[in-house]
DNA sequence: TATTATT
């Protein structure tokens, strides 16, 4: 097999794109193929090596149970445990998603039956590049209050400071696991903010009260310190992405902040006026295997993505899967999708809700999905 | 002045 033959992976039903970069390709032993390029980025490395050295902990390090980074955002579950048991028999494998939109946190963890599994896992897969990301594969350490809420930003950099040196300035203060500088993607210019996540949260509680107001040396201005917003409490955004997408016809923000109840309120609302009411199941939906009420999207766009599904009807309750149909040869969207959420009363009000909805300049169609090819 | 690392 050739070296280019190689680039092309392909997991499940999912064809992973993989770029050997400077054609630094290493190739495992005892597997048909491995192409992975070694992190030269300095963040994506560290805390990726020994869990030993810890402080602060009275759990043993797990040797088989590894933490997934930056994973792509339309990376499944499923696709994870395919690209991971190619090394090696897989116990678990977890991706995990934010609990109210259901999207891809872009982490997740992979436990192995056996140690030599997990350490060539880390071998091998760490630094494969996958779409736009480049993952990173380490051990996880254990679970703990402690490790919880340990990430900084930063703003007020001199724009010269390099990621070693921001880590140079912090490392005083504890372990770090991981840092970064944002960059402007045209300029290449430093932002002058930043991130450093540190092992322990009161690690970080204290580099907090060490730097802030800081003036690094040879700056003129001090520096900001203080605790990164939490992406998954970050609901802000998926609202302004739900008012973004409901321009003026609806507006579903608020939907992100109703309890069950209101729900609930919503449904008896919606059955009483509905002549749905009469045949709450809809014509032949059945539940998906037990896993919930599977629901058609039509006239989705070419370039429509996974994610879009998610929030679309996210807000709605819980999502547990969604897929885009998409052509084979060109891999984009064929025009339509399935949604499939847990609860048959969310299911009625996201379908009341989007159907007829106006996303991107196409009015979509949504309906429980139907057996027959055609219905009345 | 904001990426996505603890189930």
């Amino acid at each position: 097999m050739s070296i280019w033959r190689r680039k092309f992976w392909r997991v499940a039903s999912f064809p992973v794109i993989v770029k050997p970069s400077m054609g630094k390709v290493r190739v495992a032993e005892n597997s048909s193929f491995f192409a992975s390029e070694m992190m030269e980025n300095h963040a994506n490395n560290t805390g990726s090596g020994s869990p030993d050295g810890r402080t602060g902990s009275s759990t043993e390090d797990s040797k088989t149970n590894l933490i997934v980074n930056y994973l792509p955002q339309t990376m499944t579950q499923d696709e994870i445990k395919s690209l991971f048991s190619s090394i090696g028999e897989v116990e678990s494998c977890k991706l995990i998603r934010d609990k109210v939109t259901g999207q891809s946190l872009g982490y997740g963890f992979v436990n192995y039956v056996k140690p030599q599994d997990a350490e060539k896992a880390i071998n091998t897969l760490n630094g494969l590049r996958l779409q736009a990301k480049t993952i990173k594969v380490s051990y996880a350490r254990p679970s703990s209050q402690a490790i919880k809420d340990a990430n900084l930003y930063v703003s007020g950099l001199p724009k010269t400071m390099t990621q070693a040196d921001l880590e140079g300035l912090f490392e005083a203060h504890g372990r770090i696991i991981t840092s970064r500088i944002l960059f402007d993607p045209v300029t290449g210019q430093s932002r002058g903010v930043g991130f450093v996540r540190f092992d322990q949260r009161v690690e970080a509680e204290r580099a907090i009260t060490e730097l802030n107001g800081h003036i690094p040396k040879g700056a003129t201005d001090p520096i900001t310190v203080k605790f990164a917003n939490n992406p998954s409490q970050n609901h802000a955004k998926a609202l302004q992405q739900a008012a973004y997408l409901a321009p003026a016809r609806r507006y579903l923000g608020p939907m992100l902040h109703q309890t069950a109840r209101f729900r609930q309120a919503l449904l008896s609302n919606y059955l009483r006026y509905s002549p749905m009411g009469a045949d709450p199941m809809g014509v032949g939906n059945i539940p998906n295997g037990g896993t919930g009420f599977c629901i058609f999207v039509y006239n989705l766009a070419p370039d429509t993505e996974d994610s879009v599904l998610w929030q679309l009807f996210g807000p709605f309750g819980a999502v547990t899967n969604v897929k885009v149909i998409r052509d084979f040869q060109t891999n984009k969207c064929k025009g339509f999708g399935f949604v499939t959420m847990a609860h048959y009363d969310e299911a009625v009000v996201a379908i009341a809700q989007l159907n007829g909805y106006c996303l991107g300049g196409r009015v979509l169609q949504v309906s429980f999905k139907t057996n027959k090819a055609h219905k009345n």
